[in-house]
DNA sequence: AGAATGGATAGGTATTACCTATAGGACTGT
DNA sequence: ACAGTCCTATAGGTAATACCTATCCATTCT
């Protein structure tokens, strides 16, 4: 049984003859004839009398109408959904942040992208990098906001490259480099380090920055976020490594660039290579790179 | 889309794979490849997202998971509605008779047709035979019990044979004729005739009888129905024709055979020529023609 | 690294839905 | 009663296509 017998059984029961059911369906009429016999055939029943030249449905044609004809307009309907939902921007995305950027990066951006597409509803899951990859492995997870480039192997990942953001020493204020304009990790060598717990793909960025600078930093304290190294730093207990995007206005602490060009954090949006997005996720990730685009410059540089 | 396109895309979505959904349903898995492509083209989005060598639904592919599989169902459903209907005893039947049938013949066939298949319904409609036959002509009815052979074209309708009755004359007990073991027209040719009002075929059957006894038989009344004649035969006022099934004890009125041999009344069931007859509708029929053949003497001879 | 697994692609074949032409019935008008 | 028409069914041929096998390519497991 197949769609197109139906609807020509239909056609044949609606406009009551053959001829002009073939009119109606753009097809000749022993095609009509054929299918309808294969339909009759495979029912093991007949539905049309053909009485002289009068076609009528018989009892069991008549029981069997009602459903072709459900089944044909389900079928539109399935049609009409899947063309509605691939036009239509309602629906969810979750995105993931790793928690060294999630408080400054994402909030301003969720806010106009809610305004801009009310019906979608985003869910933010805050974790780090490798817990997100593997959210985004299973499908649970549909763009990640991280650090990269990422280190997993070749293109599971695809990568749409959002900023990219200077380093700077995080210094006490009475510490004499406080007022340099910038400054090397190398003179910083000998003074404690403050970093983020393992795991914050962020402590390997600044460990990284100072292998470069051949310092071995000594390490006496570790934190999961920023302000709380901060705190400590404005105590005077040490000195740390932060991204611009970390910078905020303290009394006890002093924000110094740090010289090395290459001393830097990208970030990036991922998704799953092969993944197909619905069109808010699409959305989604268009509104985080588009947003980047146009205010290129107020954190880095 | 075709049903089968459904079929693979439930079976894929089920098993979780090309290839294990390929063995469920038969087929290689290249076709089941190109299937699912087309049926992706057509709808202009994914339903799978195949990552790694993993197969997982698309957000849309979700979505529509419910309505292939409620389009699939219908489908059996639909196909098993008409298997059951074709199979089963119930549903109606429309039956008509002619007024000088319906009392003598049809009532004890009723009652063991209605015994025997409890589930069915029965409609009798009681007309003379064109509007009997107009009936039918427009599907309203499914059988019809007739004096036959039917006056109409060719194979317009289908006879089933049932019975073949002999005629009477009925005399009033005092006539002359009275005692006779069988009477010919020709000895009543001047006696008042009761015959049936016109449009009953019973009076056509006893005109032709008349005719072909060279009689032209005076006609002093019409009547719809038997009985009517026979209490006007009682009463003397004149002689009549009537078919065995009608004779009833009477007081003042005498049956005698007629000696003409074709002097018969010929019954049978007919239905319109290319209808299907349901499962019902079928038994009916059979019903009728077997219950007279095991009891083929009771009223003929 | 090598083997195994799973989906996509290529190319060929068999099925089949479709077409045109025509047969064959059944109504309609003269 | 007849030709003319309006139907559906059938016959025969063609083009579309669902299916197959063989193979490729990527991923995953050993």
């Amino acid at each position: 049984m197949e769609f197109h017998q139906l609807r020509y059984f239909c056609a044949i029961a609606d406009s009551g003859g053959f001829s002009r059911a073939a009119r109606l369906t753009h097809v000749s009429q022993p095609s009509l004839s054929q299918q309808i016999h294969k339909l009759e055939e495979e029912l093991g029943a007949q539905l049309f009398d053909r009485i002289g030249r009068t076609v009528r449905l018989t009892e069991l044609g008549r029981a069997f109408l009602p459903r072709a004809r459900a089944l044909l307009s389900d079928l539109e309907a399935a049609r009409s959904a899947v063309a509605e939902s691939s036009t239509s921007i309602i629906g969810s995305v979750c995105v993931g942040v790793i928690p060294t950027i999630a408080p400054y990066f994402l909030p301003p951006l969720l806010a106009t992208f809610s305004r801009r597409y009310p019906q979608a509803r985003v869910t933010v899951v805050e974790e780090i990098t490798p817990l997100l990859l593997e959210r985004m492995r299973s499908g649970a997870m549909d763009v990640a906001v991280v650090a990269v480039p990422l280190q997993t192997r070749g293109h599971e990942f695809q990568t749409f490259p959002l900023i990219e953001e200077k380093l700077y020493a995080a210094l006490p204020r009475q510490h004499a480099l406080a007022k340099r304009r910038s400054i090397t990790l190398g003179e910083l060598h000998d003074e404690p380090f403050l970093l983020l717990r393992d795991g914050h793909c962020f402590r390997e960025t600044a460990v990284a920055a100072c292998k470069r600078a051949r310092v071995q930093p000594k390490i006496i304290f570790e934190s999961g976020q920023f302000s709380s190294i901060l705190s400590m730093v404005c105590a005077g207990l040490g000195v740390s490594i932060i991204p611009a995007m970390a910078l905020e206005k303290r009394n006890g602490c002093q924000f110094v660039p740090l010289a090395d060009d290459r001393a830097t954090r990208a970030i990036g949006a991922v998704t799953l290579n092969g993944r197909s997005l619905s069109r808010v996720q699409q959305a989604f990730l268009t509104h985080l790179t588009a947003k980047i685009a146009s205010k290129p410059t107020h954190l880095s540089r």
